[in-house]
DNA sequence: AGTTGTCAAGCTAGT
DNA sequence: ACTAGCTTGACAACT
């Protein structure tokens, strides 16, 4: 089990997320944001090795623009060794990496520009790995879509275009519970259809099931990964107080999560906490891991 | 130097 | 009708 957060690290004076208006883009002003993320992203991962986090996820701008027509730069080419040496200590480490394109990404839209545009930007997020030199466990996560009016038609629309998918995405994606369009059980419909496995998000299952316990979700989601895969991925949270349904926490309930960690004992599986405050309740989750699980 | 409106992109339920 | 929330911050123009 590893246990991670996801893209920022606010003890640190250094981000992987910098970036820039489109407005002001350049090829130097490009070149020098992705250098700066990538050093950033180094340090960062540093850090988590320092601190006992093995699981990360990359923020979505490392590559300001990289699936926009207006960057024609090779940053693979150009970042190849950046890449090589970042990816080789992940490696070495034995950490896990996970990316999480923003809710712009859609693949089971109706309309054929957001279509596009999906892919590309699910594309540039597999490149980021594929770089890194990174295997088949490292995973890109997308929700299954919007409904539209008309959930089983919606889903029979992603389970196509996820048919169509290029290899190398397809190696790579994994989809994700909602809190309130597409449930577990609709993931295990897709998957059923598609083998893709299903990063199961303990929180969205609170928000939105059918019935099962979080327990009994997880060990449903965790034999849709194949060995190629890795293990489960979990993402993990709390519920913000007096804040709308599916609100993010600000600090993580350690009583809570400690339940849960005992709950699924002799489950292995990783863990991003999506909590706000990142690798400060990350900290504190790690102290409880150790205790309950030696 | 600190504050605030805005950023490439979508969708939904809550208010 | 509008906006918070999503994984969310960070940029850039303004005071």
């Amino acid at each position: 089990m590893r246990l991670g957060y996801p893209c920022i690290n606010r003890s640190i004076e250094c981000t992987a997320n910098s970036t820039f208006r489109l407005a002001s883009y350049s090829r130097e002003r490009f070149l020098s944001t992705v250098q700066n993320n990538l050093e950033c992203l180094q340090e960062i991962l540093e850090w988590n090795a320092e601190k006992g986090f093995f699981f990360f996820r990359i923020g979505s701008p490392l590559i300001p623009f990289a699936s926009h027509p207006v960057c024609k730069i090779d940053w693979v080419k150009h970042f190849k060794k950046d890449f090589r040496k970042i990816g080789n200590y992940i490696k070495k480490q034995k950490m896990r990496i996970s990316m999480h394109p923003d809710q712009f990404v859609v693949l089971n839209t109706k309309e054929d520009r957001i279509l596009q545009n999906s892919i590309k930007e699910t594309e540039y997020h597999c490149k980021v790995l594929d770089a890194l030199g990174l295997d088949t466990t490292a995973k890109v996560q997308l929700h299954i879509g919007g409904v539209y009016g008309e959930k089983e038609k919606s889903l029979q629309r992603f389970i196509e275009r996820y048919k169509k998918l290029p290899a190398m995405i397809k190696k790579r994606l994994v989809i994700e519970n909602d809190h309130y369009m597409y449930s577990l059980k609709d993931c295990l419909k897709v998957h059923k259809q598609t083998g893709v496995p299903i990063l199961f998000d303990t929180f969205h299952h609170e928000c939105y099931n059918n019935g099962e316990t979080v327990k009994q979700g997880l060990i449903k989601a965790s034999k849709t990964w194949k060995k190629k895969d890795g293990i489960l991925m979990v993402d993990y949270s709390n519920q913000k107080k007096e804040a709308r349904k599916g609100t993010h926490s600000e600090h993580i309930s350690i009583q809570k999560f400690k339940k849960f960690i005992t709950d699924t004992k002799k489950l292995n599986f990783d863990i991003m906490l999506e909590i706000k405050d990142k690798e400060k309740s990350a900290l504190q989750a790690i102290k409880t891991i150790k205790q309950v699980r030696k």
